[in-house]
DNA sequence: TGTTGACCTTCCTGCTACTGGATAGTTTAA
DNA sequence: TTAAACTATCCAGTAGCAGGAAGGTCAACA
């Protein structure tokens, strides 16, 4: 399979997949030409690829499941470590981004947003309140 | 004051103050010596970009709040203009995080955590489930 | 006076995970 | 035959710094 049918299959652009080649993920065969020729199994490890990407695990914790995926002798228990540790991750950021969207909100909602100058948002940023 | 007494009044590193510098936000005069030779006002900006900063605004909008702090003509609700779009990205990003951690919650739940290769983590990954 | 150590300087590289663009070769359909 | 559509490689840029090398400066202490 050439570069842009796998795309399409596996929803990443072909730019993706070649950096993900470069990277040492999914090496394709080549043909005569030169191309990439992909195989089914090279489509299954990309469309993974793009699953584990979109919830935001790194390069490398996919580089780690995708081992783990290979290898037909791991234990569930090491992929659900990375899963875990991962979703502390996620929930961390998400108490760090609630925190600044409490704050954020409070700002936004104490402005007058008019034609005067006077801007509590300003005035919090600079330290002339709390 | 010399950029080590600043990083420590604006809780910004040494480094980043430089950079902040190099992209034209803060700009010192210098000393016979060359060191840079921090004001008061370059204190409370540097001190109002940590501020901002620590609320996810992102360099840009920083710019274009530091112009705004100095234009002392300036429209409050240009200021809050800013503040709600970022607000909003903010929103955006917490609600994309909360999706990810409702995935993961569900995956890691459902995986045994033994020395068994059964997992349905990967098997979801994989395309295998759902 | 010499020296040590804590500062300061500039410059260069690297990080994450791609994306865009230039230039050129190949294949396919009209 | 020719033009469109696809493919290839390579280089540069993004955000927001951090780390480190190589070297200059300053204040204190013996």
């Amino acid at each position: 399979m050439n570069i842009g049918l796998i795309a399409k299959n596996s929803g990443l652009p072909a730019k993706t997949i070649r950096y993900y080649e470069e990277i040492g993920l999914v090496i394709p065969a080549r043909k005569e030409n030169g191309y990439r020729n992909y195989s089914e199994t090279d489509g299954i490890k990309l469309h993974f690829l793009q699953r584990a990407r979109s919830l935001n695990f790194s390069i490398e914790d996919c580089r780690k499941l995708l081992c783990l995926y290979e290898d037909k002798a791991r234990a569930s228990a090491d992929v659900k470590t990375v899963a875990k540790t991962h979703l502390q991750t996620i929930e961390q950021k998400i108490s760090e981004l609630l925190t600044m969207k409490e704050t954020l909100t409070k700002l936004v909602a104490s402005c007058h947003g008019d034609t005067d100058p006077d801007c509590t948002i300003l005035d919090s940023l600079s330290g002339m309140l709390k």
